[in-house]
Parts: structure tokens; C-alpha cells; sequence
DNA sequence: TGCCATTGTTCAGCATTCTGTCAATCACCC
DNA sequence: GGGTGATTGACAGAATGCTGAACAATGGCA
């Protein structure tokens, strides 16, 4: 395969976008010293105070196994705190900190800057038809990955009503 | 920020897409026991025989400082064979094995397979549009990275006619 | 009550990716 | 020629991301 066909493989293009979207992430959040996951991770404790960390995986699509090192490195910043469930002992509850609180409000328009640096090339048509085009192929891939996205129960203390799995 | 929200920002849906184009090729190539930038770096060694770890960065966006890892694994499983260059004694030229060609040549319906599985879920014109939309987005967002790809003078065995720098 | 499958977390290991830094080497200008 | 700055490839360190396995806690069921 000649490498200019390399070039137009949509496996190359969305390592290629994502490479992008990473730097350009750092670049505008360097301030906040977060990444794109660490970002993600906060905004999903924030919905869902009291959410435990193989929920939270489901919620952002991250590892089960590795989702505990970036809860460990916000929690050794004081932007997240963990605490023991009373009901099972096998979780550990995550809830954002005050300070994480403030750094996730501070940082939204940063996040806003990425998304319009990233769909700067295109333009205003485009740029909904390529989100159009993404969440189709996210959403019916779902299941391609061993980290799929899945709308879990809220058993958090924001909604606690049934306890059911995330699978 | 709800959390319905960043399902739809660009960037997390990029993250998503490669996450999700990622393990597509692991499933496809397992039997080859191949990474997304381990094929990219043989089909570019391919068709530059005796290029530099330098310039096969720059050929497929990848790292300076991390590409000699994928070399070396590559070179440890006998795919790659690296050669000290006469001319510049800091350079190693990358050439491929006979088993790494065969390889290569052995693996392509199978990465055919996963550009196929990516794009499924949408029409044959979308296709072509997500494709074409993909290649402005990193085109014009190639500065962003450390890695950009620049097309670099073809300094290899096959076509050794004038030395420029890669920057 | 006791067994056992399930669930939640953690760990080891491998492979990207980035930022730096370093020594060896080279190109170029005076 | 000789010095200076750039280039090349290595390395360390931090952060993702995956597999697989270990381990403890839980809960259903005989």
C-alpha cells in the first residue's frame, strides 16, 4: 500500500484528529493542567455526585483498570475525593471537591476554544454534519470496544432509586 | 457542562472514534500481532527503503523521541532491520526484513477490513464526505502537533537526488 | 448457614504519546 | 581549520489505554 493511500484511511485520519484534538486540548487547558480524560472524568462527577469507578468508566468510555490512576492523580490535586461506600465496601464513592468544582467551571470556555479550533477548517454546515457523521459511527461501534459507552443507572445521591449493573 | 452535552463536542467524539478504530485493528490484525503505528511505520519504510527514524516521523506523525521503541520492537520480532549510515554516523537507516515485507503484504486485506468496519455504519456518500472533511480538519490543524507530517525530500536508496532537513 | 458466581478495585505488563534532556555528530560560517 | 549551532538518536518521566489476573466483598441459592 503506497504511503499516499495511507494518508486517506480513515484509521490514519482519526489517529491523525486525534493527535490534534489532544495537543490542541493541552495547548488551550495548559493553565487548568488538565487532559481531555481528566476533563471528561470531572464532568461526569460533577453530574453524578457519589458515582463509583466502574460506573464512571461506563460514562466516559475509559478502561475499568486504568480509570483508577486518573481518579488517583485528581485526587493527589485535591480536585476529587473519595469516599468509602457505606452500603458496599467494595466501592469508593468519587465526588468533585470545591476547588475541582471551580476548576471545572473556570475551564469550560478553554474546553469551548478547542472544539472551535478543531472545526475551524470547516464550515458551519459541515462542521454539523461531521458531529452528525461522528456520532453514528461512535454509536454504532459502540460495542467495538472493551470500554463501550453505557447509560447507567443514577444510583448516585443525586437520584438513588434502584440499584441496578452497569452491564 | 452536562454530560449529554460533551457527548456530542467534537473532541470527545474524535477520542471515541479512535479508541474505537483502535481496537477494530487489534481484532482484525491479531494474528499479525500489529499496532496501527507498527504498520504505518513498515508501509512507510516500504516505500522509502533506508530512510531515517528522523524522517519516518515526520512521514507518519509520530513522536521523534518515541519512534525508536516502535523500531526496536519492531526490529526485536526481525520485521525491521536498522543499518548504521555511512555518510552520517548519527543515523540509522530503516530498511524492511523479507519476513516484514511478507507480512505487510499479508496484512493489507485485513487492515482493508477494518477501514470497512469504521465506515459502516455510514452511506457510501457520507463515507466519501467524513473522509474528505477528515483531510481538511488534519490538514489544516497539522501545525497544531509536535508531529506534524511533512513531506519529506525522498533521501532513500530508492530515489537519493538532494538532502534537505526535514524542518 | 455455606457455597459460589458476580461485582468492584487494583496490579502487572505491554504499547502508545507527549515533554524534556543528553551526547555524538554534522554542517556551515568565519 | 576551528568553533558554533543544528541535527540525530537515545533516554527519563508523565499520562493514556489495553489484557489478564488477583483479591476482597457481595448476594443469590441450596
Amino acid at each position: 500500500m503506497p504511503l499516499s493511500d495511507l494518508y486517506s484511511k480513515p484509521g490514519h485520519l482519526i489517529r491523525r484528529a486525534h493527535q490534534i484534538s489532544w495537543a490542541l486540548f493541552l495547548d488551550e487547558c495548559a493553565e487548568f493542567n488538565l487532559t481531555p480524560v481528566q476533563y471528561a472524568a470531572m464532568v461526569a462527577i460533577e453530574e453524578r455526585p457519589g458515582v463509583d469507578a466502574t460506573r464512571l468508566s461506563s460514562l466516559i468510555a475509559f478502561d475499568r483498570s486504568t480509570i483508577g490512576n486518573v481518579i488517583e492523580r485528581l485526587e493527589s490535586r485535591n480536585l476529587v475525593e473519595r469516599k468509602a461506600s457505606a452500603d458496599d465496601k467494595r466501592q469508593k464513592l468519587l465526588f468533585l471537591s470545591g476547588e475541582g468544582a471551580a476548576l471545572l467551571k473556570n475551564a469550560e470556555a478553554s474546553v469551548e476554544r478547542v472544539q472551535e479550533r478543531l472545526l475551524a477548517p470547516l464550515t458551519p454546515a459541515e462542521r454539523k454534519q461531521f458531529i452528525k457523521l461522528l456520532i453514528r459511527l461512535a454509536t454504532l461501534n459502540n460495542e467495538a470496544t472493551s470500554a463501550p459507552i453505557r447509560e447507567v443507572e443514577d444510583t448516585t445521591s443525586m437520584g438513588r432509586h434502584v440499584r441496578t449493573s452497569a452491564r
